[in-house]
DNA sequence: TGTACATCAGTGAACGCGCGTTCACTGATGTAC
DNA sequence: TGTACATCAGTGAACGCGCGTTCACTGATGTAC
C-alpha cells in the first residue's frame, strides 16, 4: 500500500522492456548496463508469469522465480522494490496484452463500416484471450487480491477494452448506422453517460447507446468469467453458440444493424 | 484434490450445524457429545467466516481459527480432516445464505403475478449480498482458488440463485404474461436450453426466452462482480442508477410486461 | 444402578516447509576530468 | 587515453514469520451388559 501512487514500479519508472520508446542519453547507444538491466527485467517478468499461469497470483514468489534464474532472491530486489511492484507490472503488462489483441482483432476487419463484424470480433477476441490465459484473466478480473490496491498506472491500459467496445459503437453512430434508442435514464446514470462520451472525445453520442454498451460490457465479461470459473458447467457449457448468440444480441441491443451482404457472416 | 468426491466434509457428513432436520438417533435428544460438536463447528465455521471477511480466502488459516478459539491447532481436524474441507463447508454456507437471501426477496413480493417486480427483488438481493459480505461474493463467484476443486455437494446451493431467476421467468410464462421472442438459435444452444427447461421442470419454455434468461444471468454477475471489484470506479460507479436502469432493461429482453399499476414502482 | 470397555475431543510437541525483506559486502560497469 | 571516483548488480546470510498436517497421548463421555 506504501508503494501506490508515487513508485510506480520498474516497469514505468525504469528502463522500458517493451519497446524502444526511450531513446537513452543519446540515440540507441544503450549502455550495456542498460541493456542487461532491460533484459533481465523482462526475463523476471517471464518467469513470472510463467509461475502466474501454473499456480495464480498467490502462487507467485520472488524467491521462486530468482530460484528459477538461478539468482539470489535479494537480487530481484533491485528490479522491483516488492512483490506488489512486480504483480503491478504484470498486471499492466496483461491489459495491455489484452488490450493489444483486442485493438488487433477491430482493425482485422477491413470494412471498417462492418460494425457488427467489429463488434464480433472485439468480443471474440476477449473470449479467446481469456481462454488462452485464464490466469491472467483472474488476475484482472477475478478477486482483488487481497491488501493489493491497483495503482492509477492500471487505469489507462485497463481502459483499452472498454475504448475498444465503445470506439466500434461510436463509428456505427458517426456513419449515421446507429438510432437513438430514446432511453429514459435516471439522473445520475444520466451524468455518468455525459462523463464516459466526454472521455470518448466525441461530440454526440445517444446517452441511451452509452448505458446500453455499459450493460454489453458488463455483459461480456460476466459471460466469459462464468464460463472460465466453471459457473456453465452442466447447462450452457461448453458457451460456443450461447456466446456467438449472445454478442448478436448484445449488438441488436445496441443497435448495431445487420452485416452488409458481403461481410463475414456470424457462424451459423 | 483427494477430498473432493467421498469426503464432503463435515457440513454433509457430520452432525448439521444449520437446522434440527437431522432427527438424531431417537427423537431430539441430542447427546452431550453431539450438541458440543454441533456448536464447535458453527463457532470453527463462524471464526473462518469472519477471517475470511477480512482478508480473502487465501488469509483464511486453520492455525489462526484455532488460536481464535483458544484451541490446540490440531484440535480443528477432529472437525474438518483438512483446510479444504472447511473451505468447502464455507462455500456451501455461502451459497445457501445468499440463495436464500434471494428467494425470500423473491418470497417477499405478496402480488405473485407482479413479475418484473420479483425480477426486480431478484436482482437486487443478489446486488445487495454481494456489497454486504464482498469476500464471501469473492469467494464463491472470483477467481477459482488455486489446487481446490469444487466438489459436488456445491452444485445444489449455487444453483439457488439462477433457479429463482429462472422461476420467475416461468411464472410469467405459465401465466401467460410472456410472448415467444421467436430467437433462432444455434442446434448446440437449442440441445443446452432443452435441457435447463428439463431442470426447471417446466413442460414448455420457449427456448429463446431461456437464452435469454442466460444472459440476463450473466450480466447480472458481470454487473456486480465489476461494481464489487471496481471496475466501474470513474465510470459507472456508484452503480445504483445503471443497476436499477440494467435490471429494467434485462427485463425487458426477457419480456417480462410492465408492473400493474398498482405495483411497486422502479426506483424514480 | 454399576461396572468394563469403546469411542471420542482435545493437547502439545514436532516435522518440514516456504515466504518477503534487509543488510553489509564484493566486484564490475560507467563517468568526469 | 588514463586515472579516480561514483554508481550499480548481485551475493549470501540472516531475521522473523506463518503455515498445514501428523502423532502419541490423556481424560472425558457414551454404551452394553
Amino acid at each position: 500500500m506504501d508503494a501506490v501512487p508515487h513508485s510506480t514500479g520498474p516497469s514505468s519508472a525504469g528502463p522500458k522492456s517493451a519497446g524502444p520508446e526511450r531513446t537513452g542519453p543519446k540515440h540507441a547507444g544503450r549502455t550495456a548496463r542498460e541493456r542487461a538491466r532491460a533484459e533481465l527485467t523482462a526475463e523476471i517478468k517471464r518467469e513470472a508469469r510463467r509461475q502466474l499461469s501454473d499456480q495464480g497470483a498467490q502462487g507467485l514468489s520472488l524467491r521462486a522465480v530468482s530460484r528459477e534464474l538461478g539468482m539470489a532472491s535479494s537480487a530481484l530486489y533491485r528490479y522491483f522494490p516488492s512483490r506488489d511492484d512486480l504483480l503491478t507490472a504484470l498486471i499492466i503488462d496483461a491489459y495491455d496484452a489484452l488490450g493489444a489483441r483486442v485493438e488487433a482483432a477491430d482493425r482485422a476487419v477491413a470494412d471498417r463500416g462492418a460494425h457488427r463484424a467489429r463488434w464480433r470480433a472485439v468480443c471474440g477476441a476477449v473470449r479467446e484471450w481469456a481462454a488462452g490465459q485464464p490466469h491472467e484473466y483472474a488476475l484482472l478480473y477475478g478477486s482483488p487480491v487481497p491488501g493489493y490496491i491497483a495503482p492509477e498506472a492500471t487505469i489507462g491500459p485497463a481502459a483499452r477494452v472498454p475504448f475498444a467496445l465503445f470506439g466500434v459503437v461510436v463509428d456505427a453512430w458517426t456513419a449515421g448506422a446507429l438510432a437513438d434508442p430514446g432511453d429514459a435514464l435516471l439522473p445520475e446514470l444520466e451524468m455518468q453517460a455525459a462523463i464516459i462520451t466526454g472521455a470518448l472525445n466525441v461530440i454526440e453520442l445517444p446517452h441511451g447507446t452509452v448505458v446500453r454498451t455499459g450493460i454489453a460490457w458488463t455483459q461480456l465479461f460476466g459471460m466469459v468469467g462464468f464460463e472460465l470459473f466453471g459457473h456453465l458447467a452442466g447447462t450452457l457449457d461448453p458457451a460456443d453458440a450461447f456466446f456467438a448468440h449472445t454478442v448478436e444480441a448484445m449488438a441488436t441491443l445496441i443497435g448495431l444493424p445487420a452485416d452488409p451482404p458481403d461481410a463475414p457472416a456470424p457462424p451459423a
